[in-house]
DNA sequence: GTCTATAGACTGATAGAC
DNA sequence: GTCTATCAGTCTATAGAC
């Protein structure tokens, strides 16, 4: 397991992040699971065989942890999938990507309970969603505009096209959601439903 | 207000039933802004000007309560809307509808919050969601087959009709979660934008 | 029908030993 | 870096007075 060379000077370190990323991924479940308000310290730190003091200490406070967990979430999701592609081809690929989440429910669990909690402006990470959210419709809105500047796809005014990204934004955030209640949602079919009809209406114009 | 031939009888009795459905009513807004974890029988109470206790003596327990507002909710929904109205002219109805619930966050905070935390299967209120999700794609399928038969859209197989209304319902849960998030998004400009394009696709084949 | 009082468990957080 | 011990606060629920 330890690396020959450095494992003597920089053990205590190397474990230290690990445990980071470990607890991380253990209260992403939870919070997943339970949402922000159900999931406990210590429920996390139970599942995660330290004591709940310990969480306290990495992140400072329940909120801190919060934090960290939503930031990885974001880091997977970016760096995960659409990297390299963009236009017209971006939006062929969502259906791909979406079931991919099927392999990691605990991730969609996450994101679908907290974008709903955090709908709420009192909540911890209102601030968060709302800025990932809007981060999201402009990097749709760009691919969208990319395709139309590349002819890919007949003209829209910018209202039209914030509408097709709200609009795709709301199938898959939908359609994830009716996974999650109901495992028999065939997810990668209905999203490619809609994304190859939304194509044929933006071309034929 | 009172009924003039029975009121001196009753009148404990219509009272306990009223200040029911304002304990209900405010629990529905608690609910929705704090989730069910979030959201406590003190709270709750303090916000009716009640002591908690009361809570319990009318609904046995906090789950109790939630099953009420939950089975409220239904009743509001069911009744308000849609009535009378089949086919295609059910689906042309569906923007005004999501545009109605701009007048009443709360409930479409209660509804968005609930269906996302309820996702996981050991929620007070998972079955409930369930058999709602349910019951309301077999009505939309119901509506879309409807409209096959009176030759208003060209014929579809079962799971076509399936995907269809999937996504029906995605696009509304998606862009409502939106509005909360945004209240500047433009509900009805979305809706209504998507109904009308998976009309003419379902009667252009 | 609503209240006070209280039980009993759980919460997030802090201090200090090792 | 992780632990135990403990804090004050909050939770749901019960019992009984009025």
């Amino acid at each position: 397991m330890p690396d020959s060379a450095q494992s003597k000077k920089r053990g205590p370190y190397r474990t230290g992040i690990r445990r980071r990323e470990q607890l991380i991924g253990i209260a992403m479940d939870v919070f997943g699971e339970h949402g922000y308000a159900g999931g406990s310290l210590r429920t996390i730190a139970e599942q995660a065989g330290v004591n709940h003091a310990t969480l306290i200490q990495h992140f400072g406070s329940k909120e801190g942890l919060l934090t960290a967990v939503l930031e990885e979430w974001d880091r997977r999701t970016v760096e995960n999938s659409l990297a390299h592609v963009s236009g017209l081809e971006y939006f062929r690929r969502l259906p791909e990507v979406m079931a991919s989440h099927q392999d990691q429910r605990g991730l969609l669990e996450l994101f679908t309970t907290m974008a709903a909690e955090a709908s709420s402006p009192t909540h911890p990470a209102h601030g968060f969603i709302q800025r990932r959210y809007t981060r999201n419709l402009v990097t749709l809105a760009g691919h969208l505009q990319q395709a139309v500047d590349a002819n890919d796809v007949a003209p829209l005014t910018q209202p039209q096209i914030d509408i097709e990204v709200r609009i795709v934004t709301a199938v898959l955030d939908g359609i994830g959601l009716q996974w999650l209640l109901d495992p028999e949602t065939d997810l990668r079919a209905a999203v490619s439903s809609y994304i190859e009809r939304a194509i044929i209406a933006w071309q034929g114009r």
